[in-house]
RNA sequence: CGCGAGGUAGAGCAGCGGUAGCUCGUCGGGCUCAUAACCCGAAGGUCAUAGGUUCGAACCCUAUCCUCGCAACCA
């Protein structure tokens, strides 16, 4: 009660909600896990929401810069826009057909963003919110530019593999930076980069520590999910960096020229003995000289993705305010604005840290929730585009919605399986199996056939027309019914209001069971063949039918508006079936037995949702395999082409000097042992004796030799190389390999046994 | 390694100090208006493991094991 009190209290104050779910990539097809991750709960809340009549915008957008964009490019062998062009409407549709309502399903390549987001680094900037760093980065000479990590290729320092990346191998897991690769080569041009001083400017997280620690482990401790604190926690305690806000890259937002002269801003402050590293009157005390303007000489940075991609909720708000002659200002800076973020997990650090320091430091309103899913596994694995163990958004339509098979319904059915099984507070997992249970046996046989069996026996017994109720004869079972709509429509509001919707949307089918359990109580059937005599029916068995049929209508009613904001299509199909307006689904009406006119005639019945055939499933369970398949062994193909290429110009690395030579101490050693590193793929664990000593050393070479074959064998060992941990395993040293252009690897050892502990020069 | 989340009936999940619960599936029964539907009943769990706190623990504490995730723009 106290709590209700509370929650409506709270409720009063809100004079607008502005929701957002997260912008989707616009580099390829969106799958259904990112639809039940942040697009179908955000639909879900805002159709309430829409439905309790608040003031509500609901944006979205394409995300269309980053470096992946233009990778995606170089692969279709096409241009960054004309990837953007294709993908961005594909998505937007998807969406419409799946039933995602947005009030503006923006982009960030429009004017309007980009102008927006220069705006926002302007002002920040010129705040002095913003450091700038020099640091060192690689740069391709031959084209002019400096290199995004995945703009480099080079051998990965942990299982050899000659095609990782500069932020990743793709082979072995490993997360690497740039400098860790050997022999690193320009994707752009084949050569090798070169180290070149760069400027950038950052947002200093660190800064905002207290803040963050006030307002979320504190503040929302108890209203936001346990895992999207925890989350935050984790990353707090790891210790906040500095973000780097500008790239050298050709793709996104420019960064806006300063206008007028330099403007010096010296940060330098005395460092005074236990003042150190904290901040005096807010200011950050640095040692270095900064420039915030923005000159001519910057002109080739463009604003970092995870800063401009944020700002797109903003200038989708901007838009949509323009298409709709409003004011878009007080959704981004009234403090009675309710702003809520859908998201996935994997972006609870954007959405909870960054974002919302760089909205304080604007001076916006912060989100007041941020109800993060947790992820969707699908029938056993994880979802990935790349490995092509997914189902996008796309198949699904086509599949199933497009093709005569269902229609729109089938629509409903996705969002009905998928909000079931929500990752709310854990990881769930998709199967097709399950898909076909939820659609058979709660979809079909609870809801649908409730539906169905009510508007049958209506047009049976009581001529198509709702009936009376009388109230002299109203037993114990009607009034619990009556009982049972008016709580179930408090409990679903209060999930929703929660965002427990897959719990909200439990209660509404069970709201269903319950009618199927009346009327089964009721029996109107057998009232009629009991109560018939001669061919006519008893004016007490009229009543009781007329009162059950009455009731069940009522229920029906009921159910649609409490279904629609998680079923719209099937809602909209429910009001053309009783011929009622939208308007009857306002969620005030909710809990009402008085939703249906007495003696109005009803159309008949149609079929709510269709049965799923084991084939059906069966088909598309063989699909997910073969596309996995499929795309697994194009990627292998052409990796392995890649590799081809690479080695045919992998450049002769920059020159180095004797010295640089002589610091590697490379010795003769013999494998003694060797062991699988449980649970790696690729690494093994060795014992090589060198003579002086044994090592332990961890190779990524488990997929070309058994351990049992190596043992014994001699090699060359680099045995001054830093350890590094690996699975836990400490690797003091590596070994020396030769790669083919199979991609096969051969050690590299003396022509004839010699002995441990050799130095090779 | 560390951090975060989780490990509860065949499957998927809820419960987070007081007699183990829900949905689906399985088995048996009832009913026939309904898309072989609906209704009733039953079987099925030493709540990951081991200690501890407590009158009492799935729930709190400690340790261990296992799964997933962790600032790459992949919700």
């Amino acid at each position: 009660m106290d709590n209700n009190n509370t929650k409506a209290h709270q409720e009063k104050k809100i004079g607008r909600y502005l929701i957002t779910a997260a912008l989707p990539y616009a580099n390829g097809l969106k799958h259904i896990g990112h639809l039940a991750g942040a697009y179908l709960p955000a639909d879900i809340y805002v159709r309430y929401l829409k439905a309790q009549k608040r003031d509500v915008v609901f944006v979205c957008g394409s995300d269309e810069h980053g470096t992946a964009i233009p990778i995606q490019a170089m692969k279709e062998g096409t241009t960054a826009q004309a990837i953007i062009d294709k993908y961005h409407p594909i998505i937007e549709q998807n969406f419409k057909d799946l039933g995602i309502a947005f009030d503006i399903y923006h982009r960030t390549s429009a004017p309007l963003h980009h102008e927006t987001a220069q705006e926002f680094f302007s002002v920040l900037n010129n705040k002095g919110d913003l450091e700038i760093k020099e640091s060192e980065q690689f740069y391709d000479e031959a084209t002019n530019t400096f290199l995004a990590d995945r703009y480099i290729k080079g051998t990965c320092p942990v299982c050899g593999n000659n095609n990782a990346y500069g932020d990743q191998c793709e082979k072995c897991g490993s997360t690497l930076s740039p400098e860790m690769l050997i022999n690193p080569v320009s994707t752009l041009s084949g050569n090798a980069p070169i180290k070149k001083a760069t400027k950038h400017w950052y947002l200093p997280l660190n800064r905002h520590e207290d803040f963050l620690r006030e307002w979320i482990l504190k503040e929302h401790k108890d209203d936001w999910r346990s895992t999207v604190v925890g989350q935050c926690k984790s990353w707090i305690d790891g210790g906040l960096q500095a973000r780097a806000v500008t790239r050298d890259l050709d793709w996104g937002i420019r960064l806006p020229l300063t206008e007028g002269k330099e403007q010096h801003t010296v940060d330098r402050l005395p460092l005074t003995e236990g003042m150190d590293s904290e901040t005096v009157n807010g200011k950050q005390l640095t040692e270095t000289t900064t420039t915030t303007a923005v000159t001519q000489s910057d002109a080739g940075k463009v604003l970092y993705v995870w800063f401009d991609a944020p700002i797109g909720y903003i200038s989708a708000t901007k838009q949509w305010a323009i298409d709709n002659d409003k004011d878009w200002k007080p959704y981004w800076n009234a403090p009675d604005t309710k702003l809520v973020h859908f998201i996935g997990k994997d972006n609870i650090v954007f959405h909870c840290i960054i974002f919302p320091v760089m909205l304080k430091l604007y001076g916006d309103i912060l989100p007041t929730n941020v109800p993060a899913n947790e992820f969707m596994n699908l029938e056993g694995d994880k979802m990935s585009t790349s490995r092509g163990w997914s189902i996008e958004m796309d198949d699904y339509i086509n599949d199933w919605i497009k093709k005569d098979n269902g229609g729109e319904s089938m629509a409903d059915v996705l969002r009905y399986y998928l909000t079931q099984i929500a990752p709310e507070t854990k990881d769930s997992e998709f199967t097709w199996k399950g898909f076909q249970d939820a659609n058979n046996s709660e979809l079909v046989n609870i809801f649908g056939n409730l539906v169905n069996r009510t508007f049958v026996l209506m047009h049976k017994l009581c001529s198509g027309k709702v009936p009376v109720f009388s109230n002299d004869i109203i037993d114990d079972t009607d009034k619990q019914l009556i009982i049972d709509i008016k709580q179930s429509t408090q409990k679903v509001t209060a999930l929703l209001e929660a965002y427990k919707f897959r719990d909200a949307l439990f209660e509404v089918i069970d709201l269903a069971r319950k009618g199927n359990k009346y009327m089964q109580d009721k029996e109107p059937w057998m009232v009629a063949k009991r109560q018939t005599v001669d061919g006519i029916l008893s004016p007490e068995g009229k009543k009781s039918i007329d009162n059950c049929l009455h009731l069940c209508l009522q229920l029906t009613a009921n159910l649609t508006i409490l279904i629609n904001p998680f079923l719209p299509f099937t809602a909209s199909k429910l009001c053309r079936m009783m011929k009622v307006v939208d308007r009857m689904l306002e969620w005030k009406n909710a809990g009402k037995i008085d939703l249906l006119k007495v003696g109005y005639s009803l159309r008949e019945p149609q079929l709510l949702f269709r049965k799923i055939e084991n084939e059906e499933i069966d088909t598309q369970l063989l699909k997910l395999r073969e596309k996995s398949a499929w795309v697994n062994s194009k990627t292998e193909t052409s990796t392995s082409m890649e590799e081809v290429t690479v080695n045919e110009i992998a450049p002769v690395a920059p020159e180095i000097v004797f010295d640089d030579f002589a610091k590697i101490d490379l010795r003769v050693g013999t494998i003694i042992a060797a062991e699988k590193v449980p649970k790696a793929d690729k690494l093994l664990k060795l014992s090589v004796d060198l003579g002086f000593e044994i090592r332990t050393i961890v190779s990524g070479i488990a997929l070309h030799f058994a351990p049992e074959d190596i043992v014994g064998k001699q090699v060359t060992v680099v045995v001054n190389l830093a350890p590094r941990k690996m699975r836990g395993i400490d690797s003091n040293g590596m070994i020396l390999m030769a790669e083919d252009t199979q991609g096969k690897l051969h050690f590299i050892n003396p022509e004839q046994d010699i002995s441990n502990g050799a130095s090779v020069k």
